[in-house]
DNA sequence: ATGAGAAGTTGGCTTTGTCTACTTTGCTTG
DNA sequence: CAAGCAAAGTAGACAAAGCCAACTTCTCAT
């Protein structure tokens, strides 16, 4: 098992294909990734990855199925951790979604976005996509639980926390938000550069994960 | 000038493409607009596009900016009635917001999606967002001085509000909120099918709007 | 009327996904 | 241990699509 070995067949070229496709997609984008340059620079022929994917699609399934890996163990170290407060969970998971997608945004864009939307997607994405979301659906239980979020269908009260949390994460990762010094004098936001652009970001953040939890609080009244 | 004049020269090429392309990326989605077909729908040859479009993308920059205009005629029919309720106005908007999602998927996908993210948007396309915007920070502004939303930047609140807006709407034009009956035996919400399917959007809709908006009412206490 | 430039055409190059048929290799089974 | 079979990899080819270049056809202002 030895790993030069530049025999007729590679190691585990899934894998291989897989973790360089991750590579170019961060680092070039997804439009980047092209099945012949992902051969060669694995080291085999063009249509080798035709072995282990049925089609380029399949295979970004497989890369955004990555994506889901990872938010996935991020999800599990908050939850290990401050177990005890529902609702600095939820919190801490709704910022852990943003700042998963500011770490990896073109593999948040491969996520979620329309190159693999309408396609079928694999069960295998499927079920990591469900896994990670049961944290935030287990951690609204919580909440309900110890009367910090109010009651409701659990699963569409995630909805809810989920997309705004979507909502914000997209349009930063899109460079959507920016600052609006032209129309207003007042700079709010921004993702490119760097310094108060980033204080600004955090603090619609914090404005964002504020506003969501005050409107799941308990109806008071 | 008459219609049928099929001599060499187009009539209005430019906006035949963008009616065309608009066409497609509803009926067939983004991915199936080439120039060669837009062409030949036209009744033009392949490469005609080409002297009134710099490259594809600045074609679909043109059919996105198509979009943007909806969105704003749609806005400003919404603005110009009860101008007096500013949190009402500001209701109906963020609804808008998710109707024209749902009437134009393709479309929304586009204007928002990665296709044109990270390229360079025309200037004319960076107008009509901003013009669309402004309905929204407009309301804002008017809710703060009746104080039915909170003091502090208008610009932070309304992206919250777009924010919020936008992830719902993305999430449900990516078949992403669906039936979790696997999950938890509780149906909550899906886009595909029909009937029950709309009334959960609609309720997880309701949720939305609701929580947003008490999220962003003045501090009470 | 005329010539410049806009609008449109054909041919061709390149990249890329993917099919088909072939080769190499490792593993299993008699 | 030989035989062979399936898995893994390769080369060739094809079609789709973006887009460049050189050419043609019109329109319109002077």
């Amino acid at each position: 098992m030895d790993e030069s070995k530049k025999s007729y067949h590679h190691g585990d070229l899934r894998k291989a294909l897989i973790q360089e496709a991750l590579k170019v997609v961060e680092k070039e984008g997804i439009e980047a990734v092209t099945m012949r340059a992902l051969g060669q620079a694995t080291g085999v022929s063009r249509t080798a990855a035709y072995r282990h994917f049925e089609n380029k699609i399949d295979l970004l399934c497989a890369v955004a199925e990555e994506g889901f890996i990872i938010i996935g163990e991020r999800y599990q170290n908050i939850m290990d951790q401050a177990a005890d407060d529902g609702l600095a969970s939820l919190e801490t998971l709704g910022r852990g979604y943003v700042a998963f997608a500011m770490d990896y945004p073109n593999l948040f864009r491969l996520m979620f976005g329309s190159e693999l939307a309408g396609h079928a997607r694999t069960d295998a994405l499927r079920a990591v996509v469900d896994k990670s979301m049961a944290s935030f659906v287990h951690t609204v239980l919580q909440c309900q639980e110890q009367g910090t979020i109010q009651q409701g269908n659990p699963l569409a009260l995630t909805s809810i926390l989920w997309a705004g949390m979507h909502g914000l994460a997209t349009l930063l990762v899109d460079g959507q938000l920016q600052t609006d010094e032209q129309a207003h004098g007042v700079p709010i936001l921004t993702t490119d550069k760097v310094g108060t652009t980033q204080k600004n970001s955090q603090k619609v953040l914090d404005l964002m994960v504020g506003a969501i939890l005050r409107g799941l609080a308990p109806t008071s009244a």
